[in-house]
DNA sequence: ACGCACTCTGATAACGTTTCCTGAAAAGGC
DNA sequence: GCCTTTTCAGGAAACGTTATCAGAGTGCGT
């Protein structure tokens, strides 16, 4: 005889508590209204029935749902994972629960967890998008009733606020930074160069070399250790070979290092390594690589703090609102000098 | 003048389309019962209107929430965002959403967390035990009326069915794959010892080493990188020095190699390293280092295919079921042979 | 004693959906 | 052409909660 039965409801427990619902009700939303013989009596009552309101009654009374979503590439990149945490720890201090859906980067699979999530009634939305220029994204966003926040990419015309790395100044900056320690050919290694976020590394790449007057050179080949290699090894023997790499996501630093160190090229002393996005062993591989560290928990906090703001503001005044709201926050990211840049004279 | 109206409802749209709301609910539903003349105006109006059935509503009429609840320490911690990652897919394939929450290995957060998931109805849970004897813990499975699946670590008395790595044989796999390699002197760095894996592992350890006539030598002090260094400082200095270290956990494994780096120990000349789980960047460290990888991804795919396997399996008969289940599911672990032991000759 | 203000309590109506069940219309069999 | 069967459509109840309103009991001032 299992107790697997169906959870209790309000008016069971008022009858066992010989109350009516209402007052049921009443203790659960703090027992305002009610005397305190008989909130202790309920209370007691709703403890040894092991009650728990459900939330989908209340939600239909036109409550919020006190959850949030968020659509990511994957739950298990680095990055992502640690803009989920972030986003989790802001939902639960502010009570609600935080509902995870993985995109894979593909535009279609985005728009149907939108829709599912959408569906399911959150309260808001945080979303990196796969796309942002994508059509179909923007007529779901622009008939949305609730909040949405772009973290990591915005979407076109700032048509939802968005909280991203300054992957621009970032990019430009660490190129600036080989180019002052006089490193002569600095390429850049792109990975794959769809996404926003690779395309603002390019332009700042790009910026610093054009400032300092010294010619840009970008291969988009590498996706993994083999191309790295192939890319590499070519650069190498080619003409005019480059004394530095710098690269803009982290699997490329990653086959980068590990064909340098292959190839048995000393790092940094006959090229150096620069990688944009930190990433847990960085300091621990030799020699250590610099990266340009990204405020990765930073992104997925401001993310949800704006959201809950705006989900709290709404509750208030429907006064004008849009205009002070900032519709974009660009944080900064920084440089970690380690070895590979050949700052550090040495070792540690 | 914003469209952020509240969104359309059943009635809504059937009044617009002209129907009945009984006729709306079923286009919606597959669309049985329904002329087809009728199904593709429905349907037009329903995708004019941009309307998407309310989920609260739904539930309310008995049907599931198509969620469930992930219960873990932390979703920025590798091992269980891949795990979610894993879970979250089977989810997705079975139509349902993934909630995530993050219990710190805190007892009482975990509770609460629980509390609120079931309090949203989700479906079924999965957890990651802070508290494998937890009695708050068990009352609550008790009295639970809907499926949990534990991962990772056990709740006490198979209480719920578990999916985790077989650490007693991985660790004693490890252990005796050190010993028959001729190590003499075989430490274990054990981490914190308040989890149920790590009890396993220091079983399997001390299983290996009383079968082959060694002594066993456990240390629990290993917290940061500071302790580690104390620790392998004063074994090097001692008398009887180890010749090889097993770690039980991640960051042990990664401290314990900093600080033979930091020490110009000849990693596995003067000392072997074997850690327990793999990590990203194990294969890039130089040099490569040697451990037992958990089945990561399948102990979050297990978990939520038997969660839905019971959610399923409960639609149906009410016919004797528990008879069947398996309690308890122990996951193979695997060797990874790198340079760290002393296997691979060398290089690669 | 009487009524008034106050506190506490409960019945009832929503919320948006699905599920009965009842009807109507169309299709088919003689 | 009439009756039966099938197909399609809709009205109303129900899910568990909260908000509104009204009722009952208490203490107090007059």
């Amino acid at each position: 005889m299992k107790k697997r039965g169906t959870p209790p409801t309000v008016s069971e427990v008022a009858r066992a508590a010989g109350v009516g619902t209402t007052t049921v009700s009443r203790v659960i939303n703090g027992g305002d209204r009610v005397s305190p013989k008989t909130l202790e009596h309920v209370q007691r009552v709703i403890d040894a029935m092991g009650y728990r309101p459900n939330q989908a009654a209340r939600v239909l009374k036109g409550h919020r749902t006190k959850t949030i979503g968020l659509v990511i590439p994957s739950i298990a990149d680095p990055f992502f994972s640690s803009c989920a945490e972030a986003a989790q720890a802001v939902a639960q201090a502010n009570d609600s629960l935080l509902i995870v859906t993985a995109s894979h980067n593909d535009p279609h699979s985005e728009l149907e967890n939108l829709n599912i999530l959408i569906s399911h009634r959150v309260d808001g939305l945080i979303v990196a998008p796969a796309n942002s220029q994508s059509e179909a994204l923007q007529d779901l966003l622009r008939r949305l009733s609730v909040p949405v926040i772009a973290v990591d990419r915005p979407v076109a015309d700032s048509l939802v606020p968005a909280v991203l790395s300054d992957n621009f100044k970032g990019a430009r900056f660490a190129t600036q930074h080989l180019i002052d320690h006089g490193y002569k050919r600095i390429v850049c290694l792109t990975g794959e160069t769809t996404l926003f976020t690779i395309h603002e590394r390019m332009r700042g790449y790009r910026a610093a070399m054009e400032a300092a007057g010294m010619p840009a050179t970008l291969n988009t080949s590498v996706k993994d250790y083999r191309s790295a290699e192939y890319a590499i090894q070519s650069m190498l023997s080619g003409p005019n070979p480059p004394d530095a790499i710098f690269t803009l996501k982290n699997s490329t630093t990653i086959y980068a290092f590990e064909v340098l160190l292959k190839l048995n090229v000393p790092i940094p002393k006959a090229m150096a390594l620069l990688g944009f996005d930190d990433f847990e062993l960085a300091s621990t591989v030799r020699p250590s690589i610099s990266v340009i560290q990204q405020p990765v928990e930073e992104i997925g906090r401001v993310a949800a703090e704006l959201l809950f703001e705006q989900l709290l503001g709404k509750r208030g005044a429907h006064a004008p609102q849009k205009a002070k709201r900032p519709r974009m926050v660009t944080l900064e990211t920084r440089l970690i000098q380690r070895s590979s840049c050949g700052c550090t004279p040495a070792g540690s």
